[in-house]
DNA sequence: ACAATCCCGTTATACTATAACAGGACGGAG
DNA sequence: CTCCGTCCTGTTATAGTATAACGGGATTGT
């Protein structure tokens, strides 16, 4: 039971313009059904941290939002992120300070990342044999659980075969 | 398969000193055995964040270095850091901006975190079924696994009942 | 003694995030 | 419609986390 999202730049068959307005299609309902605002600058954020194949940094962000006339000052995307993250429309990725669309913003999920070392795409799964597992194990301990951050870094199978491309160029010249 | 290293202040049976004591003699001989060098400030930043009984920011360890005589500057804290992290002597708790002994440092592992949201004690675990699974599954995406961040916050046994404990006498006092 | 390497001191700077207060937009009650 | 409370935004300042870059000193093996 395992969901991926995966959306590499260069993989040609994903429409990423269709992605991104799904997600965004998706968190205007959201919002609507829990009666809270979409503004103007919270719905270009999450359309910009949507379009960028990659974990988008606070600081990207902010300046992609002042290229376009929002006000430039740090606040201003902190407290963006801080309404799409309680929306749980996008996650934190701890280990990069960077923050990343969840594709799965209409159902109540954890966010597990594979993090690619080397050209730092990202694939959101959902797990939830591991999500029952670590839950049982911390109740056996007496405690509560309320988050999760699960982010595995590694080569990504694109990565991984460019590499081994590579080392074996290297061979055969010598 | 899961053991735990839990270290909680108020845990009087925990000889605590002996425990930092055994932690910088393995370190000893992991470093002697490698032969990497652990220096005064080394060691020193090793014991310090084992005496403490959460995990510790940079800046922190930097003011107990200084107060000693340390160089106080920034880079001596992150090069210990560094240093240490890469003996596998501590670990880096993402979510937190904050280091923390291993309890296992003389046997390769991967280390998961419980960590309670009220006291901010963070218990250490090495679940060697859900590393297995967590690789297997990435293996399934042509993924190869460096390195996994897992940690889970929530409120401890400890800190659960003191709520509940309040929440009855308030309860009692209506 | 010498060279290579590793480690440390120092300064400056980049990057990430929040505090605090004032003013404006919005939505519901009357 | 108007008033009021709430939520949202603008603005300035500051806190907290981490690295770059350069030079000097210690350590190790030769
Ligand atoms: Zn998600
Ligand atoms: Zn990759
Ligand atoms: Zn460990
Ligand atoms: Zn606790």
């Amino acid at each position: 039971m395992s969901e991926k999202h995966n959306h590499p730049k260069d993989e040609e068959h994903h429409d990423h313009d269709h992605c991104v307005e799904s997600a965004l299609q998706t968190a205007e309902a959201l919002c609507l059904e829990q009666g809270q605002r979409l503004t103007k600058v919270r719905r270009r954020a999450l359309e910009l941290i949507w379009e960028s194949h990659r974990p988008l940094g606070a600081y990207q962000l902010l300046a992609k939002l002042a290229e376009e006339g929002f006000n430039s000052a740090p606040p201003t995307v902190y407290r963006a992120l801080d309404f799409l993250l309680g929306a749980g429309l996008i996650h934190k990725v701890e280990s990069m300070n960077a923050y990343l669309g969840c594709a799965h913003a209409d159902r109540a999920h954890k966010g597990y990342f594979l993090i690619c070392d080397e050209c730092h795409n990202v694939m959101e799964f959902d797990y939830q044999d591991i999500h029952a597992s670590l839950i049982d194990k911390a109740k056996k301990q007496g405690f509560e659980l309320r988050a999760e951050t699960i982010e595995l870094t590694g080569l990504c199978a694109t990565c991984k075969s460019a590499g081994e491309a590579a080392k074996k160029a290297a061979k055969d010249k010598s």
